[in-house]
DNA sequence: CCTTAGGTACGACTTCGATAGTACCTTGGC
DNA sequence: GCCAAGGTACTATCGAAGTCGTACCTAAGG
């Protein structure tokens, strides 16, 4: 395959899509996680995720339909950034969310 | 019964709860309808919420469950307003959700 | 007192989402 | 060329959530 994931516009996301996907507990983490990197790609293999291949996978479908993160498939691992139009389209909403959360549990 | 309705406190409240309370279309209806009105009790029965009778408990006790929303038994009507202090648990959070959303769909 | 309106509690049904197992694919290294 | 690592697609399972019907409750008004 090697190439870039079907992503909505960010037009087309829906507020519901973006709730339920920062809803859970792991997905809100590496979207946390990514927020406290850089901008760039960052391979998926370097987030917490203690599923199984195929949950990781759903996981992060998941978070490309809600508009948060753009993801490249490189063949033998895949990469993710987020997607710097959200900020537009949902502004503040993931500010809010960090804050809500205690940045860490170590 | 006449009287308030159990609620956690605004602390013990967790950003999974709220996050899946607003994730619901009919949830996050009735709360930006609410913060449209004035901060005091409204009736129950003044918001759009085409469901049946025990459907509709079932969202307001969601609501009052993630800290969102206050409720009052009167005997043959309850009401509710939004709590105060959950703008300071969770700031920003529902004026993203507010001004990520079309004002209404009439 | 009786009726009605608004609402809760409980249980049943149904749909959806998180999870995992298996098969298969692609890049990179030996 | 072969194999291992990372990942997807597909399918199945299981529990949670949305929905509703029924029975029952309470205050308000005639």
């Amino acid at each position: 395959m090697a190439g870039d994931f079907p992503i909505p516009e960010i037009g087309e996301v829906r507020l519901d899509d973006v709730l339920s996907a920062l809803a859970d507990p792991l997905r809100r983490g590496v979207v946390l996680d990514l927020m406290g990197r850089d901008d760039g790609e960052h391979p998926c293999s370097s987030f917490t995720l203690p599923r199984a291949k195929s949950t990781r996978t759903h996981h992060w479908r998941v978070l490309r339909q809600a508009g948060i993160v753009h993801q490249r498939d490189g063949g033998n691992g895949s990469f993710v950034r987020l997607r710097p139009e959200f900020g537009a389209r949902f502004p503040g909403l993931l500010d809010a969310v960090r804050a809500a959360e205690p940045p860490a549990t170590p």
